[in-house]
DNA sequence: TCATTATATAAGCATATGCTTATATGCGCA
DNA sequence: TGCGCATATAAGCATATGCTTATATAATGA
């Protein structure tokens, strides 16, 4: 695993940013594979604008990408991030978020 | 480095605690050695109070430890706490603090 | 072109955060 | 005992945060 080192500031926002359950559980599912608004959407007990904010939030830090396909937008990490191999570390620290996904993939979402 | 999983809340209740500069520079200085309280209030920029108040939240976190000695009270990274591996890893990941500690050590305070 | 679906943005609101100043507490020492 | 220094707590305040509902924008397909 690569090590950066990142201004404190830089670092502190980072962590701010992942200092919240909803985000931070974003990042672990994103660690896996690209998702979509709408999974993520089916995976919070939250409304879709809520969760549009959590993304724009980590979009805004540089912490993950958007591609449009279609009417869909999936969000995946983005590895070309300073701060990325940071994430990547926290990542390890918590419980892995894979469990969530096999859910969604049983759910047969339409998006795919 | 050790490992461990926390809970994604506790994980991200402390990505939160330190997801601020003055306590993630804190904990940068602690890492080295346990600090003295008029040490934080000579290389920050900030009131006592509100150093004593960061100082606070991060034991009530059980991230530091504090022990007193004679009017002087010393503030040290807690080993013992479950989210240290993690902690550690952070640190890893921002700027030695070093050099602030060298300047204090210039200034000879008189806590030691 | 229009209705439908997915997503984003705006606005409002309750609560959290981080600072300040004022004051309280704890300890050492005359 | 009482003064002085170090630290903690209380109270007040401005700003940030995270949610909600309402509405705007974007893309699809009849």
């Amino acid at each position: 695993m690569e090590k950066t080192v990142l201004h404190i500031e830089r670092a502190a926002s980072v962590l701010k940013l992942l200092g919240d359950k909803t985000r931070l559980t974003m990042a672990g599912l994103l660690f896996h594979r690209e998702c979509c608004v709408c999974e993520f959407v089916e995976v919070f007990n939250m409304s879709q604008p809520s969760i549009s904010q959590h993304l724009r939030k980590l979009r805004d830090a540089g912490v993950v990408r958007e591609r449009r396909k279609g009417q869909w937008v999936f969000y995946s990490l983005n590895q070309e991030s300073e701060a990325y191999p940071l994430i990547e570390t926290l990542i390890t620290h918590v419980p892995d978020q894979k469990e969530k996904l096999d859910v969604l993939e049983r759910k047969r979402m339409i998006c795919d």
